[in-house]
DNA sequence: TTTATATTTAAGTATTTGCTTAAATACGTA
DNA sequence: TACGTATTTAAGCAAATACTTAAATATAAA
């Protein structure tokens, strides 16, 4: 972890960017943590389908594909991220796989979909 | 907007399907917004950015590079970013821009902050 | 076993992203 | 005015995204 502090104004506040530089380099796991959820939600098709299986608890592909317009490979391979990501599962019935939000790590997807629902009502 | 539903699915609910169908295209706008917020806070260097200015009230691109140990233009052009999606306002001191957080629209990036220091503290 | 349906995976491609380096602007001072 | 510092902008490029179409899997039913 480097420490040399290069900013050369005469106001900067040397202590001040020592300190910011150590707490930022000891939270890199939890920044690329949370930045890889909100990535993962920050593309329009994702956050829908995340929206969605908050509002209906499970759908499939089929369904997303139909209620979003969208071709079947391009929503199954949304899912396969957001799987990856372990923020959502699958549970399978005949040749049906039902998508579901998985419960952890919803707190910042709830404030989300709560801001999401205040602009529908407010707009 | 188009109300054909496809799915072929023997149990598949069509009312559902024609509901969220509905829902979904009533509130593009709202997700655009978000969508924007979530995909601009969901790069690691724009969090850490957002992050330390909420921290520290507002820094300038110069310590902002110091701090991340990166480019200055790179740092620039990331609060480009933000700036033009009003997430972000600057205050000039001489030669210095000092730059901070915008008060409206925060409830996400409030709920992100706080999901950010509550990691930090149960790591 | 053959056929149909639901889904995933793979390959190809146009667009976007995020850096680098170099040049342009803006402001302050000698 | 000329020079130095802070910052932005522009151009170029490698990597990541998000779709498309076609092929591969998995399950169910004839």
């Amino acid at each position: 972890m480097k420490m040399e502090i290069s900013c050369t104004r005469a106001e900067a506040d040397h202590k001040q960017l020592l300190n910011c530089k150590t707490v930022i380099d000891g939270m890199t796991n939890d920044f690329s943590e949370i930045t890889k959820l909100l990535s993962i939600s920050g593309n329009e098709v994702r956050l829908k389908i995340l929206f969605l299986l908050n509002m209906e608890k499970e759908l499939c592909p089929c369904d997303l594909s139909d209620i979003l317009g969208m071709s079947v490979p391009a929503v199954s391979q949304h899912i396969r991220k957001m799987k990856d990501a372990d923020i959502i599962s699958s549970r399978r019935e005949g040749q049906t796989l039902y998508y579901s939000l998985n419960e952890d790590e919803t707190d910042i997807l709830d404030s989300i979909f709560k801001s999401i629902k205040l602009k529908r009502k407010t707009a």
